[in-house]
DNA sequence: AGGCCTCTGGAACTTGAGTCACACTTCGAC
DNA sequence: GTCGAAGTGTGACTCAAGTTCCAGAGGCCT
């Protein structure tokens, strides 16, 4: 943990959660009087083995979850996006195994809310909308690892690479980021993440600059991804 | 658990389901009228895409939930075994994806129940014994998910096969895969695993012998798996 | 018996990708 | 403008693991 959290009061938190737009008065009360707190891009989150206090709503900017392997190299294994939430730090808190993965804020500021364990189950157990929400986040987040897992055990890393270049891109078609930083969520070596890009490249897919990559192609990115 | 009411088709089902003792004397009666069904081993239960008309209540044998890749290659994604639940694939039905992958029997005859779409709902929103079990279900199938992608992305072949059988062998040491199915479940080809095997055997660390592996050092195992 | 299928054992080759080493560029800070 | 950090570009090497191909053993059926 440890980062600086700021706090601002009362943000639009229902813009960005429509489970509250069903629930009762009280509970849209209850959530109001949360703090929407911040932290700085690029900060740790959480650590493996931490257990969190409560459940992040997060509002705006992103959460990053990975692993780093025992000879360093780091690889995400989802993103929690705004209007997502993050339950497993405290699910962690339940089971008895600690928390397999730590979590970092990405390159935007993060805004979020923090729900307190106990507020948690007691939405979960009175709100029915909220209930919906908490299964739909959680089977989502099965569906997006059995997918993942399948890629990684089936797919060369070019074809990785195309697939996270057009889940990442913004509606420039811009993917600002660096090389390294696109081989630590692929899970693999900056060098080897410089070589796709040099093939996409040279194939017109793509347009690359310090720091970003340019999608030329989509469609192109999308046949490269779907067949080997 | 009384002795002459109860020894109905809904006692094995009982058994295996704990939030089944802390529901309703009405959703006991309503699980009760489902049937337990059978599936003889190792046949085809859902292909990918198909959206089923329930959930899957594992009573006895075990499903195996796994991709198909381009080049016909197989992998395991999570087993489901007694006690727990298949639901994604109604979940698939609730989103607009198809259900990711193929499900099959495994070794042993299945015994499930099969809850409709609407009862699940029905059960969900009101018995909060069923709520937890369904969060728990999903939460830990995102633990295992998440830690299988970090297997597979930071460990080799061989560490990996070394923690498929400590988990896959039954009380005496004893898997009683061929090397073609071990290969299935891992990903991989079966001379791979072939090659793995024979210097766990070299290290005597298990003994092979036609359709089995027996375990000789579970905790020489243990320490392959973790330390690489 | 013979035949057939499944399974194991194994050599030889290929390849995707991780590693190492290093030069060059871009950019912001001082 | 200089300096250092971060980022890109590249060749050479290594290696785990996938591929191909085949020999032989073990089991089961008729």
């Amino acid at each position: 943990m440890g980062s600086v959290i700021e706090q601002t009061p009362l943000l639009p938190v229902a813009e960005g959660f429509p489970f509250l737009a069903g629930a009762s008065a009280a509970t849209r009360e209850l959530v109001s009087t949360l703090p929407v707190r911040q932290v700085e891009p690029r900060r740790p989150v959480l650590h493996r083995g931490d257990a969190a206090e409560g459940v992040f709503l997060v509002v705006g900017g992103s959460l990053r979850v990975f692993y780093i392997a025992a000879d360093g190299h780091e690889a995400t294994l989802y993103r929690v996006r705004p209007g997502q939430t993050c339950i497993l730090a405290l699910t962690a808190a339940f089971r008895s195994e600690p928390y397999p993965a730590w979590v970092e804020t990405e390159d935007e500021e993060l805004s979020f809310v923090l729900v307190p364990g106990a507020m948690f189950r007691q939405l979960y157990n009175t709100e029915p909308t909220f209930r919906s929400f908490v299964f739909e986040v959680l089977s989502g987040r099965v569906f997006e690892l059995m997918t993942r897992l399948e890629e990684v055990g089936s797919l060369r890393v070019e074809q990785r690479l195309a697939a996270f270049l057009l889940e990442a891109a913004d509606a420039n078609g811009e993917v600002a980021m660096s090389q390294a930083r696109l081989a630590a969520h692929l899970g693999t070596a900056r060098e080897v993440v410089f070589r796709a890009l040099r093939t996409m490249s040279d194939a017109r897919l793509v347009a690359t600059s310090r720091g970003r990559v340019h999608l030329l192609d989509r469609a192109g990115l999308r046949r490269l991804h779907q067949l080997g």
